[in-house]
RNA sequence: GGAGGGAUUCCCGAGCGGUCAAAGGGAUCAGACUGUAAAUCUGACGGCUCAGCCUUCGGAGGUUCGAAUCCUCCUCCCUCCA
């Protein structure tokens, strides 16, 4: 019991109440497991994996997951962690997320031992009237006790109604599943509480709530979302996966270790005694790259990445995968803006030409000074616009 | 229903009727350096036929030689009162 209990723990920022989890875990039966994702981001992130490694932690212990797709809740949109209302989602939108959603859970999850849900399933059926009994089971007060709404409320900032629905409606799904554990983000927390008291309304027993930490993304501070784009898609080509672990900061790469790895905490900690005593923690972040990268591609793409990172950052070669893209000269001219920006390296011929003045542009390895420059119509040349922006340019 | 406040370039946010393509911060991009696309420093950051020109400051009009800055109406948001 201790041990699958200290299994439990690991990672965990939260286990509410922990008490709770024991008197269930010692009915000996297996438990209902609840997470919520909205059907917002088709492309499911590292962040996401951190809940999604205790899911599948907790499905290898013989419990019954069940993953909540919240297609119905989707058309609220969860004001969580925003300071500003959330588009809703078209349904069509939603369906096509929710089964992008799927199949990209089941890189983490045993697909046989997990069971999908939607909660339109049981919110359709709620209708009108069932909406407004729900609403009637919360006050507005506390409904303020959220941190997000009362600070946007604090500084003026919109808050709809609908969103006061969102919490009532996660919570609902609890009871409509009678849920026994519910994971969830730090975030989440308030949300997963809803779920409690509504269960004990109608006479459940109420569910365990596991939070886990928010990984934070690529820039270190603020939550890994897609929205912010500072994200690791777990679908994503391995060179650019490994490409941006090694973007992090040295700092956030421990976190990412502890959050993100399988290694033991004790292991995690030798390296950084290491690093401290002189190891280039760049070799350490190597370790992290490979690791995820081999998890959700294989070993031998790992150490691909890691091949091709060396060989362009560290010895400054060139990428082999560069874009191919063919221009018409006019009068077999081109000015060396417009090919920056045909060749969709810079955005506008305005960027062309700063870029040009700040000596991050190079064709065929040779640096341009001139952003007057024309060029003939030639074969082929291969143009870069600062370390990252290639492209193999043949004008005609 | 009444009174007042606000909407600025990707985000936050400053903006005297002229010297505002618009302070400052963030994000981003580039250069240098390096141990990596970290950190640090420097610079750029609306568009174009780029030492000049053009289009921006919620929307539509108006005043003025001249408006992000003043006036009118509209849209949206917030606060207080009821």
């Amino acid at each position: 019991m201790e041990t699958t209990l200290n299994l439990i723990r690991r990672g965990t920022h939260e286990i509410l109440p922990e008490a709770d989890l024991i008197s269930k875990l010692q009915q000996n039966r297996p438990l209902r497991v609840k997470a919520g994702f909205d059907p917002t981001a088709p492309d499911l992130h590292l962040g996401h994996t951190v809940l999604l490694n205790k899911l599948y932690q907790l499905q290898t212990l013989g419990h019954d997951i069940q993953f909540l797709i919240g297609d119905f809740t989707g058309l609220i949109g969860d004001p969580t962690g925003k300071n500003q209302t959330r588009p809703p989602l078209t349904a069509d939108e939603i369906s096509h997320n929710a089964e992008t959603y799927q199949t990209q859970v089941f890189k983490v999850l045993d697909p046989d031992k997990t069971q999908i849900l939607f909660n339109s399933a049981w919110m359709r059926e709620l209708g009108a009237d069932g909406l407004i009994r729900l609403a009637a089971r919360h006050t507005v007060a506390r409904m303020l006790e959220r941190d997000d709404f009362s600070q946007r409320y604090k500084n003026g900032q919109a808050i709809a109604i609908h969103e006061f629905l969102y919490p009532l409606v996660q919570g609902w799904d609890s009871v409509a599943m009678q849920t026994d554990i519910e994971l969830g983000g730090t975030d989440q927390k308030f949300n997963l509480l809803v779920g409690r008291q509504l269960q004990e309304q109608v006479g459940q027993e109420p569910q365990v709530i596991i939070t886990l930490p928010l990984l934070e993304g690529l820039d270190g501070v603020r939550k890994m979302s897609k929205s912010l784009d500072n994200y690791i898609g777990i679908t994503e080509p391995a060179t650019d996966m490994f490409g941006k672990l090694m973007s992090i900061s040295d700092e956030l790469m421990w976190r990412y270790f502890e959050l993100l790895s399988t290694r033991d905490m004790t292991e995690i900690e030798q390296l950084r005694a290491q690093v401290e005593n002189g190891m280039n923690p760049r070799d350490v972040k190597f370790m992290l790259g490979e690791e995820l990268v081999a998890r959700f591609h294989n070993t031998a793409a790992a150490q691909q990445a890691r091949a091709d990172f060396i060989a362009r950052f560290r010895q400054g070669a060139l990428p082999d995968d560069m874009p191919e893209v063919t221009l018409a000269t006019e009068a077999g001219c081109i000015s060396i803006t417009h090919l920056l920006k045909q060749a969709n390296l810079v955005a506008s011929t305005s960027e062309g030409i700063r870029m040009i003045k700040q000596g991050a542009v190079r064709l065929d390895g040779n640096k341009i000074v001139d952003h007057k420059l024309n060029l003939q119509a030639r074969n082929t040349l291969i143009c870069q616009v600062g370390k990252r922006r290639f492209a193999r340019v043949t004008l005609t």
